[in-house]
DNA sequence: CTGAAAGCGCTAACAA
DNA sequence: TTGTTAGCGCTTTCAG
């Protein structure tokens, strides 16, 4: 044993087996190098470092330039694995569905490809601020969770030559290898079917936000509707409203209100569940809401939320295996995978009166 | 810059400021080197540092046996961050409760005193086994979830060296600094609700399970009504009932039913609920249900359910922060830190007819 | 007060 | 087929 608290070293099975420490490298690591050692000392260097239960240091290997067996993830925003309050959980069921789903899914890829999982504490500001303080960390490359527009740590990073492959974010946008679900598909499930129930004074509810996805859906509501000949009153788009506005409010009781709404996410589709209970409206009779996620609060709601399903977990595997592709030097496409949603019907939904 | 691919070393810094790169170390990296430095050097090897954008390389100072600032999560049995099956994430609102709020807590201290939160893929056979796995892997530490009484996972990574923190488990048994919620407490919160109520046929159900919490919440409930001199009948306690299975419904369709139950958990009493409406019974006018974990699924069932609180996310703020200390060899007392639940009423209990 | 040098555990080019 | 050697970037003891 070395003097140091860690378990043995390739030395110490080199003394043990009376070969050369570098013979022991080749044999028990892999290694590219050229050499070759015959059968016999293979089979007893193994013998040995199974018996001494040898593990490789991987601090010793990331050292020279090896790989760490290790993806980081991170956001350019905040921390989607942080509930947003740490004592009022209330929202948590819907909050943190999209950042349990993803995780759910790039665990399950990384562990399964030997590749752990680090949840990376540093921020990114900007690339001349941040780059350095993400090289050297023992991470083989990033997982980046919905990058706004303007950011630029994606870019930064991989022009560090860190690996990194960007979730619900375009190719386009970020010049490396991305997934995201396809969101103006989702927008468009969800109002034909309003309108095929027969809805034509449809409103949208968002929430303000520098996130991509929830202002592509902003954009498609208005596309859709345009293309089915719809007109848009200005007054059924209620735009940056805050949480629990009063401009929600004034959309359920103004003069002419919507008789549908479809809701930019889950949560918003149950803020505007209770206040349309409040109000004495009726859902679906008197107004029928659609949501988009299908978190597992949808399913709860009364009625159950009918909503648009992304495939969260299938997302984050995608990406995770493109990332663990990438840092093993494949060749990886820089495109954008886009998944399909689906529209799950349930009980917020009927015809107008 | 050296000729790596990562970013300027201590070398490159000594160079331009004119000293020796050992004198860098000590300015830059702290050190706990005797040897003292002159606050013009300082200064001056300061202020290149920041102009080359230094960062010290984490996996070098770890060789020196230097902290990583790193913390590792894991646990014994499986994966609470991973969602039970990747397609049908139907019960993930609860499943998933108790790791994402670990996670939420856990993400909150560590990322707060500079330490990343690494999810190890290894997982624990037993102390021969995987040991030596664990080491010179670039953790500081671990912080183990939920390990089962009979694991050998904590006193084998104590063994080595490795500080350890148990979660939802007791210093007793793992001989390491823990935190855990006073289930014996919340048992008799939800028990003392429900007789209060005028309860005294109350039955009991849990899924079987080799986790220390679960048991104690069954050893807790006869403990409690015996205390109360209320009999426990033999039909009213469902032990090792299979997910749905049949004998719930006995239970609730026998010859002289429970008026009131306590499910072991939300997601036991989320399938009782919706069992109870099949059979015709109501909730609480024909069976009052108490569930233990105040997930967020309990507000959105309906009736929205009784249920004891733990508070997670403190708890595992806890022993990230007892874990860092240990890394940072402060000393810490190997005792269970127990958290009191709270019992928050809903709608789910109400007096029996 | 500062410089030199050893070495953490491992890899890979090169020498024997 | 095997051994030797030079580092990777950093810390720290020991000389100067």
């Amino acid at each position: 044993m070395s003097k140091r608290s860690g378990g043995p070293t390739i030395i110490d099975i080199a003394q043990r087996a009376g070969v050369h420490q570098g013979t022991v490298s080749i044999v028990l690591n892999g290694g590219k190098s050229q050499t070759r050692v015959s059968d016999a000392t293979r089979e007893r260097i193994r013998k040995i470092a199974e018996e001494m239960q040898y593990t490789p240091n991987v601090t010793a290997r990331g050292l020279r330039n090896v790989r760490f067996n290790c993806i980081g993830v991170s956001c350019s925003y905040g921390n989607p694995f942080m509930a947003p309050d740490p004592v009022d959980l209330a929202n948590a069921d819907i909050a943190d569905y999209y950042g349990a789903s993803l995780l759910s899914g790039i665990l399950r890829v990384a562990h399964a490809s030997g590749y752990n999982v680090m949840h990376f504490h540093k921020t990114w500001r900007d690339a001349k601020q941040s780059a350095a303080g993400f090289r050297g960390q023992g991470i083989d490359g990033f997982l980046v969770i919905a990058p706004p527009p303007g950011s630029d740590m994606v870019i930064g990073l991989s022009a560090l030559g860190i690996p990194v492959v960007a979730i619900s974010a375009s190719s386009d946008q970020h010049h490396v290898p991305s997934v995201d679900v396809d969101n103006a598909a989702g927008v468009r499930l969800a109002l034909e079917h309003l309108i095929g129930l027969g809805h034509r004074r449809i409103g949208h509810v968002m929430i303000s936000s520098e996130e991509v996805d929830p202002l592509i859906r902003r954009a498609s509501f208005t596309a859709v509707l345009r293309d089915h000949g719809i007109p848009v009153h200005p007054d059924h788009v209620v735009v940056d409203a805050a949480y629990r506005d009063e401009q929600m409010r004034r959309l359920l009781i103004g003069p002419e209100p919507p008789t549908a709404i479809f809701a930019n996410d889950d949560r918003i589709a149950k803020i505007l569940m209770l206040l349309a209970r409040e109000i004495g409206m009726r859902v679906p009779e008197d107004l029928s809401i659609v949501g988009f996620d299908d978190s597992p609060a949808a399913t709860l709601m009364d009625p159950p939320l009918t909503t648009v399903r992304q495939p969260l977990v299938r997302m984050a595997e995608k990406a995770a295996s493109l990332l663990i592709a990438l840092v093993e030097s494949e060749t990886v496409p820089t495109q954008t995978h886009i998944f399909d949603p689906s529209l799950v019907v349930r009980g917020s939904t009927a015809p107008p009166r």
